[in-house]
DNA sequence: GAGGTGCTAGTCAAGTTTGACTAGGAGGGC
DNA sequence: GCCCTCCTAGTCAAACTTGACTAGCACCTC
């Protein structure tokens, strides 16, 4: 899951900048544990891999008041790039994290696109509804998984809430 | 994840034995992918995990008429009761991956103590969803993330359409 | 002024996951 | 026979995640 990685992007892109542990502590204040677990390490291994990359550009270790020295990181344009692509892509996932992330930080991106985005994604989960409807009516197979169709129901139910949720978002934004 | 674990564990525990590529045939056959992504290497791994913790037994590897060699496991004593833990767990959980694997798996123990397991994850779910409704008419307060009430919208519906589709697969086990 | 507590800031080893890669064998086409 | 393809069976390095751990600093208490 890069969702950690569109998570710190987006944090630090809030402000252009910031040090790992604002961006933990962020990361903990939001209840960002209700729809995604990201632990410490992770956020740090991220930035470590962002400032690697080029996404982010570590700055000179400053003192701190209150602790250790900290590490600020900056945002840079190829950086911001990503940011767009994965916040694009969450926004036209159909898991359920992704999406969450992808909202959370839909602010980034023009209303327009974002709406365009969320049509788009609720077209493909529809169709994808109606396929698993079909998969589910289907007579079995030999050698099919135990419960198969339960699971189906299962898959067709949160999609099917998921896909209500998106439609009232997207209704918000008003006509493309 | 130790998700793969389970279904490892699971799949070993229909035969009491298998290879790993009738594994990893089983999980591709069946359409696991649908339900939660596993990829040959973490089902390869898991083996040996397994079995480095005495919880497969691997047998001498064995010629196949059809391609190289191939390991052959056999589940342990201790090896099934981590299979049950971990199927009574996710049966348990409000994660829909886990709760579909448990599902699929669900034959494995006595109906009884499924009707159980699950009524006690309806009766948290229950109050899980109560709590979240609860937060979602609180007044916002400071530094919330960006979308909160949205985004706690989604998990309400999640896990409102998982706690409907658990109810079913209860019902149809009939009373307790 | 020594010690305890709690926040700040981050490191690290162990475990897990991913996706690409290797390599054996069977069968078909030419 | 030789090559190509496809299925069988699995390995491996790189990346990612986890949870426990270290260490600086301030404040309080005794």
């Amino acid at each position: 899951m890069s969702l950690v990685r569109l998570i710190v992007l987006g944090i630090v892109a809030l402000d252009g900048e910031a040090h790992g542990y604002a961006v933990r502590r962020k990361v903990g204040e939001w209840r960002v544990d209700s729809w995604t677990r990201v632990q410490p390490g992770s956020i740090y291994h991220a930035l470590k891999q962002l400032a690697r990359d080029g996404r982010l550009r570590a700055l000179a270790a400053e003192e701190s008041a209150e602790g250790p020295d900290r590490v600020r990181y900056r945002l840079t344009e190829v950086g911001r790039a990503e940011f767009v692509e994965r916040l694009e892509a969450a926004l036209g996932s159909f898991d359920i994290e992704a999406l969450g992330v992808g909202v959370a930080f839909m602010d980034a991106l023009p209303k327009k696109r974002v709406a365009a985005l969320l049509d788009d994604q609720m077209q493909r989960a529809r169709a994808n509804v109606a396929h698993l409807r079909a998969l589910r009516t289907e007579t079995p197979e030999e050698g099919q998984a135990p419960h198969t169709g339960d699971l189906l129901d299962l898959w067709i139910g949160n999609l099917d809430a998921t896909t209500r949720w998106v439609e009232g978002i997207r209704t918000r934004l008003g006509p493309a």
